[in-house]
DNA sequence: GTCTATAAGGGGATAGAC
DNA sequence: GTCTATCCCCTTATAGAC
């Protein structure tokens, strides 16, 4: 009957895990090495999460609690004008782009590193192909009932959403080759913001 | 002073790879399985390719002509008129995605696999990285030189090579996670074709 | 009892030798 | 083509410290 003695400890590895697999990618990061930046025993990591693929799963689960927190506070701080809040979705991502840690979806990051479908976790929990295509699905769905309530002349509501998408989509790309090639290949944050606001604002 | 007996041997070899590497992703396949795929003895592989790093720089190199070919084919079927030309090189990605067997842009794919630079080759060749960002490099001009080439009221042509080749990153993004969610996630193929012919046709 | 440290098992990787 | 060497992976088991 282990009470889990230490509330932190999970926490930790999830940090040091979730720092490593966005940074060096997921197959590139041993457990070993988490285990030593973690500075703990081989056991506690593995009581915590029994299989490397639970670990991944919770690092994606993590990341995407950090995307809709991001996303919602973007939300916050927009009015109730659909047209404002969709913006506001773009430019969030936007900005995160912009930021120099960011390395991209870590959620679309895994979907590239592994395009087969991984082995479920053992802990009963969901695999990580399937919270990666669960984000997915979520956020799109956002994107789509926000144009949904949208007045005319975006009476294409189905297409402007495909559009705004893809702009989310091409922001996340360029994200995960940032900084690796010259500095205008990278520059599509203020191309993405001004494209919305173009798709939004005119007939 | 081995002849390279077999003329067709290395083509063999990578036509193998590539497809392996491509479908499953570069770490996920091991050296023997290409070995066995391609039918061959394991000597006849490492006198072509003395590591796997030199295999998997020549896959690459073999990415790029394959894009470059298709871009030019693309090219080619366009007229004299930049404009048209810009929505060829947009038009052909996403044609390309639509495509049952594209799972993204290669390249594009290894620097998320490996976002740290990858040892080089030891055959004096070019690293897989530096494969992949001369590409980014190379097609980026090639959309920088286009929109230069456009009369106004297109006078922002850097924005709007920025906003184009934001659609094709978009593009390659939706195709690495193609038909692993629902269908409507990935359908931004006619979305960026609309956008690239909005952005190029009206000031 | 909780955690650390270390060793070892089983597998597969690259690479080389014959 | 087979066989071996060496290494690292994930995972488990064992032994010791607070």
């Amino acid at each position: 009957m282990a009470r889990t003695p230490a509330p932190g400890t999970r926490e930790r590895i999830l940090s040091v895990a979730a720092r490593l697999f966005y940074e060096h990618g997921v197959r590139a990061v041993g457990l070993n090495q988490v285990i030593a930046e973690a500075a703990m025993g081989k056991n506690l990591l593995y009581t915590h999460f029994p299989t490397k693929t639970d670990l991944v799963a919770a690092y994606l689960e993590a990341a995407v609690q950090q995307r809709h927190a991001a996303a919602q506070r973007a939300l916050d701080t927009a009015g109730p004008d659909p047209v404002d809040r969709l913006l506001a979705l773009v430019g969030e991502v936007a900005y995160a782009v912009q930021h120099s840690v960011f390395r991209g979806c870590a959620l679309r990051n895994y979907l590239t590193e592994f395009p087969d479908d991984a082995t479920a976790g053992t802990a009963g929990g969901p695999s990580p192909t399937r919270v990666a295509i669960d984000f997915l699905t979520t956020t799109r769905r956002d994107v789509d009932d926000l144009t949904a309530q949208l007045k005319a002349p975006h009476h294409e509501g189905r297409q402007l959403a495909e559009q705004l998408w893809l702009l989310i989509d091409g922001l996340y790309t360029q994200a995960a080759y940032r900084g690796r090639a010259d500095a205008h290949l990278d520059r599509g944050a203020d191309a993405a913001v001004h494209v919305a606001h173009r798709l939004l604002t005119t007939a």
